[in-house]
DNA sequence: AGTCACCTGATT
DNA sequence: AATCAGGTGACT
């Protein structure tokens, strides 16, 4: 599922069902979603505990309780549902977390890369230090991004996937954006003119904010993303087809081992 | 700074 | 059979 927009979706759906509910079972599916040998801490932990906020920081999840909290990351394919009966489970279920009346949330993952870790005070400050900001937050500025940009030569598109400079941007998003502020994924941050910077920064917060806004009531099953419920991709996976704003024909090229997607005619 | 392994399933 | 996939962390 996961960027930015699709991890705060996952967040609103599950705050409201898990707020101040007491864990009362909880079952690692998969062992390997969790560091070796932390699967019985963790069931162990959050067992008779009660959620005390439901919060995300980048892409990662996390449910805190009085000392700790759990921190889940959906990688590529993770989902977190509430579920009215945790006796029946999809086939793909890593972990159930089970409250009073056979409710609970499930964590889903076709692709198992998804990992799950208990974080006490300062593991949650030691995430927090190694991502960047949020690009939704007020601290989020054009003086920000430019005195990140002079310090970078990264070509822009990795510099937006970099979790350390801005966290929570991923790959889809990454190349709508750089289509949108007109910037070729390949420039090197530190080349970009302030004004280039200045459309960036806009950029940043109406693609996200707006795949936000459809995440939240979109169900994203694989491939389809956002795109099903409106949300028009510009570039991405468009390959070979023509660019809805100059006509011709989008680019796909290679960056950091995945794909980029961008249009020739209008990113410079 | 760049590449690959981690997983599974869908598509070519 | 081979390649691709929304992410990251651990390697050269």
């Amino acid at each position: 599922m996961p960027e930015l927009p699709e991890v705060e979706a996952v967040r609103r759906r599950i705050e409201p069902f898990a707020l101040g509910r007491t864990i009362v079972a909880a079952h690692v599916l998969r062992q390997r979603i969790a560091r070796n040998g932390s699967v019985g801490q963790i069931e162990q932990f959050v067992t008779g505990r009660s959620i005390t906020c439901v919060s995300r920081r980048a892409k990662n999840l996390l449910l805190h309780f009085d000392n700790a909290a759990l921190r889940i990351h959906l990688r590529m394919t993770g989902d977190l549902l509430p579920c009215p009966n945790v006796r029946f489970f999809p086939i793909a279920t890593r972990l159930i977390l089970e409250f009073d009346k056979h409710e609970g949330i499930l964590f889903t993952d076709p692709r198992a890369l998804g990992r799950v870790e208990l974080l006490d005070a300062t593991g949650l400050e030691a995430l927090d230090r190694s991502l960047g900001t949020e690009p939704l937050s007020p601290q989020f500025t054009p003086a920000l991004l430019t005195s990140a940009a002079r310090r970078s030569r990264l070509p822009a598109k990795l510099f937006l996937m970099n979790q350390a400079a801005i966290a929570g941007i991923g790959n889809i998003y990454a190349a709508e954006i750089l289509f949108a502020a007109r910037i070729d994924p390949a420039r090197r941050m530190n080349s970009l003119s302030f004004a280039c910077l200045e459309r960036l920064h806009g950029a940043i917060q109406e693609i996200l904010q707006a795949a936000t806004r459809i995440a939240e009531v979109t169900y994203a099953a694989p491939g389809h993303f956002d795109e099903a419920a409106g949300f028009q991709l510009h570039v991405y996976g468009r390959v070979g087809e023509r660019c809805l704003r100059c006509n011709r024909r989008i680019r796909r090229i290679t960056q950091g081992a995945r794909s980029t997607y961008h249009c020739p005619g209008c990113q410079h």
